[in-house]
DNA sequence: GTGCGAACTTAGAAAATTTGCA
DNA sequence: TGCAAATTTTCTAAGTTCGCAC
């Protein structure tokens, strides 16, 4: 390579000097792309936020935690490798556990015949036998009925017990009884109705596939068994009722289906801001253009002729009728989308029945780039079956196209993990139809690779970064060696943040930008491959990818240690964790919009409180009263009434410091999104070990899907877990 | 060695559903 | 019971990585 490089538009950029050796600095990774709270610049997408929410706010009044610059060191790392991750280093794929558990006595049972058993009689719909056809298909289908039955058959001898409850307290009213009968339950019957819930616990624990507990496939393969019904398609377009009319300039026209369902793709977004920029206009009338007739295509030149208003009329009369809808007839449409998910949404791999993630065919419409991204508004065109490839094994039974439908291909390929795959014709990508989280399958800057200019928006990450990207500053705010970055990264979110560096790499930068103008490669003779081979060489594994993931799992076990504190309430500790999980969604530049409702919900929270402390000065001066009564006259009923008064007392302290604990949540929650990380780069397994030291239920921090999707590191994970 | 594209993985917004309160 | 708010799920855009072809 000589000096230069050429970029995409031809143009030469000066190329920086090669630098020295900094061997002192090869034994350790400065993961320093961290932040002061006081110094952090939050922003949401840039071309969204009101100007005035751009400006540099700190995160939040002085409370949010700190994050620790980290000297990641080698074995760190190596030590996390060794855990399950995936390649990529995320925390899906588990090897075998390395811990038992202490009711291991119990495993043993369940491995030697509970689990046997479960693979006959929780063979999922189809398994192996979904290829035989379908007699069998029916037989299994009566059969699952007969067993969902039986599953069944707790349940509702519970909800009948529950009805003769009710019926029986209806009936003793009727009968005239004047106070309330509702009969209380039995201790016995409590304890049923608790060992019936730690029954179905272990029920649902025991059909769970624990795939991380089997040994894995060769290198690349996948799957050894793979069946599914395709995907499932949108409904075609219907035409829209003779009253809903569309008019250009001034005059009804009454267009061609394929014109009509584009511009109704238009008139559904009118309330959207997108609807107002010009790029989503220009590039969605030529694309409409392209479905008219030719005749349509005379009388429509302008867009600012169209009135879309009667079809936008009719898209929010439908929205309103859809919420208005009774309880029954909403019940109707669960149960029909429900329908579907049992039929579509689920597979067969390797005998086990997974559910899938995507199992719809994306529905027609106008494409959404984010940020100022130069495709928005181009038509994304209906997916037919002749555009999809589909992948299962050659053994099973093959989906069925549509009627009158046929596959572009039907493939059996076990080294990938997709069932369906399409190309999409905005940005000429591939689509995939894959399986859900919980399957078997499966520095904070992102690498950032090189993107074709004018394809997408101008967003970058560290060796795309520009000279016009970072300022340097010898000195800042007190600190030596500053770097201030300011770019769009992914999903054109702002990253702003002032990071003081060792001399060394201070020194260096500025000769990487040396003979350079705005719009030169910051690291021009780097790129993510380069990066990352470079990363590999220093230890098997690592990416930059890996990098990240690692530095957010290390952040949040940190903050925990750091802010934990066994004798708080729950509340209190709920509060803990999350400010831990923000430190990291923080570290990795996860922010979000502001939720529309939020200073409503929060000046509804605080009406709340101020109500409450009210109630609680009420209630305090009650007390006040009553312990004076009482001291002048003993009796019992006035000693009754003092505990009933101090009760009440403490039951407003406490409901107001939940209140209170809850509104500091929120406002330092308002623009950070936490769930990227929880579900992306932490390791669930410190979380898991958190709650059993702090003694918090795990669903207090993960929901069922979340809990699903991490069972390997609830299943394994002990108390003295870490990372 | 480099460019490209397939195959995932990460991401925030929007929609749907559940929860909590008056 | 109805409404608003909170939470969860769904959707799909936008990244990263790796292997292959040239």
């Amino acid at each position: 390579m000589g000096g230069e490089k050429q970029d995409k538009n031809g143009s030469r950029k000066t190329k920086t000097r090669r630098l020295e050796d900094d061997d002192d600095d090869n034994d350790q990774y400065s993961g320093n792309v961290t932040k002061s709270k006081k110094t952090l610049k939050k922003t949401s997408k840039v071309d969204k936020r009101p100007k005035s929410e751009e400006k540099e706010k700190p995160l939040k009044k002085g409370e949010t935690p700190e994050i620790e610059v980290f000297d990641i060191k080698k074995e760190n790392f190596e030590r996390a490798l060794g855990q399950p991750k995936s390649e990529d280093g995320d925390f899906q794929v588990w090897e075998k556990g390395k811990k038992k558990r202490k009711d291991d006595d119990f495993r043993v049972e369940v491995k030697r015949s509970g689990r046997k058993r479960r693979r006959e009689s929780e063979r999922p719909e189809g398994t192996s036998d979904l290829a035989e056809g379908h007699t069998a298909e029916k037989s299994r289908k009566v059969k699952r009925e007969e067993e969902e039955q039986v599953d069944q058959a707790p349940e509702m001898k519970r909800k009948k017990e529950a009805k003769d409850e009710i019926d029986m307290e209806a009936k003793t009213e009727n009968e005239g009884h004047a106070v309330s009968v509702k009969r209380k339950k039995t201790k016995e019957e409590l304890q049923a109705a608790k060992a019936l819930k730690t029954k179905k616990k272990e029920e649902e624990e025991q059909r769970r596939w624990r795939w991380w507990e089997e040994e894995k496939y060769p290198d690349g393969i996948k799957w050894k068994y793979l069946e599914h019904k395709g995907p499932y398609f949108p409904p075609e377009y219907q035409p829209l009722p003779d009253d809903v009319q569309f008019f250009y300039n001034g005059k009804v026209v009454k267009l061609s289906p394929a014109a009509e369902e584009v511009a109704l793709f238009f008139a559904q977004m009118l309330d959207h801001e997108y609807t107002t920029k010009d790029v989503f206009r220009n590039n969605f009338f030529k694309d409409w253009r392209k479905e008219m007739s030719h005749e349509e295509r005379q009388l429509i030149t302008d867009l600012e002729k169209c009135d879309f208003g009667a079809l936008f009329q009719m898209h929010k009369d439908k929205v309103e009728a859809r919420r208005n809808m009774s309880k029954e007839e909403k019940q109707i449409i669960k149960e029909a989308n429900q329908k579907i998910v049992e039929e579509f949404g689920y597979c067969v791999l390797d005998s086990h029945r997974e559910r899938i993630g995507n199992f719809k065919i994306e529905p027609p419409g106008l494409f959404r780039g984010r940020g100022e991204h130069p495709k928005q508004g181009m038509l994304k065109k209906r997916i037919r079956p002749e555009d999809v490839i589909i992948n299962c094994s050659k053994d099973s039974r093959i989906p069925e196209p549509p009627m009158g439908h046929q596959w572009k291909e039907v493939r059996h390929d076990n080294t990938v993990t997709w069932l369906a795959s399409w190309a999409e014709n905005v940005q000429g990508s591939c689509k995939y139809i894959m399986l859900n989280a919980n399957s078997k399958l499966k520095l904070a800057l992102r690498a950032g690779n090189e993107k074709e200019e004018g394809e997408t928006a101008d967003t970058v990450g560290c060796c795309s970064l520009r000279v016009e990207h970072i300022t340097l500053h010898e000195r800042l705010d007190g600190a030596q060696h500053v770097v201030e970055f300011d770019f769009l990264g992914k999903d054109c979110i702002r990253y702003y943040n002032k990071v003081p560096v060792a001399k060394k790499v201070f020194k260096n930068l500025k000769l990487f930008m040396e003979n350079k103008r705005e719009g030169d490669d910051l690291f021009d003779r780097l790129s993510t491959s380069e990066l990352n081979k470079h990363l590999s060489s220093l230890m098997l594994g690592l990416t930059a990818k890996v990098f990240r993931t690692f530095n957010a799992s290390i952040t949040l076990q940190q903050q925990l240690r750091e802010l934990s504190n066994a004798s708080d309430n729950q509340a209190q500790k709920l509060l803990c964790y999350n400010r831990a999980n923000r430190a990291v969604a923080v570290l990795c530049n996860h922010q979000r919009a502001p939720p529309k409702t939020f200073e409503q919900s929060m000046a509804n929270l605080q009406a709340k409180i101020d109500s409450r402390k009210e109630q609680l000065a009420q209630a305090k001066s009650e007390l006040k009263q009553a312990k004076k009564e009482a001291k002048e006259n003993p009796d019992k009923k006035l000693l009754t009434v003092e505990e009933k008064r101090r009760r009440a007392v403490q039951r407003c302290e406490e409901q107001l410091l939940r209140m209170e604990v809850q509104a500091t949540d929120r406002e330092e929650n308002k623009q950070i999104a936490l769930s990227t990380s929880k579900l992306n780069y932490l390791d669930p397994r410190i979380s898991v070990a958190w709650c059993k030291n702090m003694d918090v239920p795990l669903e207090k921090i993960y929901n069922k899907t979340q809990r699903d999707k991490f069972a390997w590191a609830v299943d394994m994970t002990e108390a003295d877990f870490e990372f």
